[in-house]
DNA sequence: TTCCCGATTGTA
DNA sequence: ACAATCGGGAAC
C-alpha cells in the first residue's frame, strides 16, 4: 500500500486544520511563457458549518467542487471583477476549502510582473485576486479539476515553517462569522495582504 | 424573472 | 472614501 505524501495528509484534514499547514507550501504552474512558482504566506479556512462560507446553504452548481475530496481546485469570480482560488480539503460530501490569500513570488517573477503590470514584488500576490492574476488565472475553467502538474501544482515547503511563525486572526472582507479566527499568515512576511 | 450583494482592487 | 462589474442565489 502506497504511503500518502505530506501534501495528501494536509489535504485530507478539515479546512481550519489544513489552512495553517498550507503556509509555506508552494504553488506551481507551467505557462507558455515559462514556469511560475510562489510560496503561500496567507490562507483562510471556509466550512459548510460557517455562515461566511459559500457552502453554508448547501451544494450548488458553483460550489460543487468544495464538496469533492481534498485536492480539488475551487475558483470563483469575486465582486464580478477578480478571480479567487481555493484548495478543497477534507472528505467527499463535506463542503470546505482553503482560500489562498497571498504568496511570495519565487520562480518566474518576470512573468508575474507582466501578468500583474506591476514591478514591486511585494505587490504581486498580496491578495486573493492579485494572486490569481499573477498565476494567469483568467476564468473559472480550472474550478473542479484536481491540483497537479497539468493544472496548478502544490508542493511541500522548501524549508520547514515553525508553528510559532504562523499567526491566526479573524478573516478579511466578510460580514458573517467575523470573530472566527480562521485566517492564517506567516509572521513578519512583507507579502501578506493588507 | 427580478433584485441585491459580495471570501476585491485600484483610484480619487 | 468609492466605483467598477457580473453572476449566484433568494425572493417574488
Amino acid at each position: 500500500m502506497k504511503t500518502s505524501t505530506y501534501i495528501e495528509e494536509i489535504l485530507a484534514k478539515p479546512a481550519e486544520l489544513a489552512a495553517p499547514l498550507l503556509i509555506g507550501c508552494r504553488l506551481r504552474r507551467s505557462t507558455a511563457a515559462g514556469d511560475i512558482e510562489l510560496q503561500i504566506v496567507e490562507t483562510e479556512a471556509y466550512h459548510q458549518s460557517d455562515p461566511a462560507s459559500h457552502t453554508f446553504r448547501g451544494l450548488t452548481k458553483r460550489t460543487a467542487p468544495m464538496f469533492e475530496p481534498g485536492g480539488v481546485l475551487y475558483i470563483y469570480l469575486s465582486y464580478g471583477v477578480h478571480y479567487c482560488m481555493n484548495i478543497v480539503t477534507g472528505q467527499a460530501g463535506v463542503g470546505e476549502a482553503v482560500l489562498i490569500r497571498a504568496a511570495m513570488p519565487v520562480v518566474g517573477v518576470d512573468i508575474m510582473q507582466r501578468n500583474r503590470n506591476q514591478t514591486d514584488i511585494r505587490n504581486i500576490a498580496n491578495g486573493p485576486g492579485k494572486l490569481c492574476q499573477a498565476l494567469g488565472i483568467t476564468s473559472t475553467e480550472l474550478s473542479g479539476s484536481k491540483i497537479g502538474p497539468k493544472t496548478i501544482n502544490l508542493l511541500a515547503p522548501a524549508e520547514k515553517i515553525e508553528i510559532n511563525q504562523i499567526v491566526s486572526t479573524p478573516r478579511i472582507g466578510i460580514t458573517k462569522a467575523v470573530d472566527l479566527p480562521w485566517r492564517f499568515y506567516l509572521k513578519n512576511s512583507p507579502f501578506v495582504s493588507k
